[in-house]
DNA sequence: CCACCTTCCGAACGATCGTTAGCCTCTCGA
DNA sequence: TCGAGAGGCTAACGATCGTTCGGAAGGTGG
């Protein structure tokens, strides 16, 4: 792929996470590469290209950091690992996160089946972790799994609306990690 | 407001939840009435008029379900109730939640502002309850609160997503505040 | 019975949409 | 030195966008 060819597929997740899909013209994108609006035509044969691109961009990034996470080992602390993995990247990829995560549902067709497979793959990864660690006893073993990882992936696709760029994702991650685990309750309230 | 109008701003919520507000014309919009998109013109001076109305109500709506939550006793029961109350608007609202956590953003100008007053001052709410549970000795003394509160309103905003009309949203409200307040930790790992 | 108000129609507005076409101009390897 | 391909231009396509307009139904209250 040329590097103009790159710098369209950039231009274009930074105004689909600003502007939305529909609410982003070609002669938005055109603009963002100093060019002409018909010039893009080089690059692409539609604009739904561009979204689905995008969006596989992101769910290969979501995917790629969750290969990282080992598959043996403490749950507790690969769900830490999964969690920072999955801030790490909105954080390091806003653009294509938001479009991943909010941009997607106007994709059409193939490309929609192929983006939602890898979406659904995506959380049944998290999913499985928390049905581990109840089987393991790592997790209480009253543990409704399915509530428990609805819960982590919430914070986790929630993100992309308040997390900003540079910050300390990992921090935070151990931050959702400590309230998950061991959650909010005092002794007062025992 | 007229009959006619209300059936407008109905349809205006589902289509905008539907297909997003720029993926929605007025030519939708007057199909769902079964009437010309000219004729819309009677009840209303824009579309834009319409996203401002859906996202108006969706933030009187859970503002109103938090309403009815006790602003005294044990801070873990309102807490509980603040999630009944909010499940309970999406899932009897989808629409119209789905409006008001996705598509206000297209919001602009005045409305804009107005929209996002109302916005923070509900998530604030949710605020007051972790700072004050931690404060009064009912959540741990050592809580990050606004970690907490953020945890919640990820669940909470994430939820029109998944929750489908007819659920048993306390049941699932009741399933995410047990989670909060205790942990999925199992002795095992501790 | 008449005047009014609400609602809708049909047609059109200018603007913008995504996309196509033909042509020009570089750059670079043969 | 020449040919080719890449990447840009201008212009235009038909479609659709949100909105406006004048007029015509239809019901309602005086």
């Amino acid at each position: 792929m040329s590097a103009r060819r790159t710098e369209l597929t950039r231009a274009a997740a930074r105004l689909f996470a600003e502007k939305g899909y529909h609410g982003t013209s070609t002669a938005d994108l055109a603009e963002a590469l100093g060019v002409q609006k018909g010039s893009l035509y080089s690059h692409i044969e539609s604009k739904a290209e561009l979204l689905w691109e995008v969006a596989h961009e992101g769910a290969e990034a979501f995917h790629a950091a969750l290969d990282a996470v080992p598959d043996e080992g403490p749950v507790v602390e690969r769900i830490r690992a999964a969690l920072r993995a999955h801030l790490r990247v909105v954080a390091e990829q806003l653009d294509v996160a938001t479009v991943f995560v909010r941009e997607w549902r106007y994709l059409e067709g193939e490309h929609r089946q192929r983006f939602l497979a890898e979406r659904r793959r995506y959380e049944e990864r998290f999913r499985v972790l928390f049905r581990e660690g109840r089987e393991l006893g790592e997790l209480r073993t009253d543990l409704d799994d399915g509530t428990a990882a609805l819960l982590a992936l919430s914070a986790a696709n929630w993100a992309y609306t308040w997390l900003r760029p540079g910050s300390d994702t990992d921090a935070l991650a151990d931050r959702f990690t400590a309230l998950l685990l061991d959650g909010m309750r005092g002794y007062a309230s025992r």
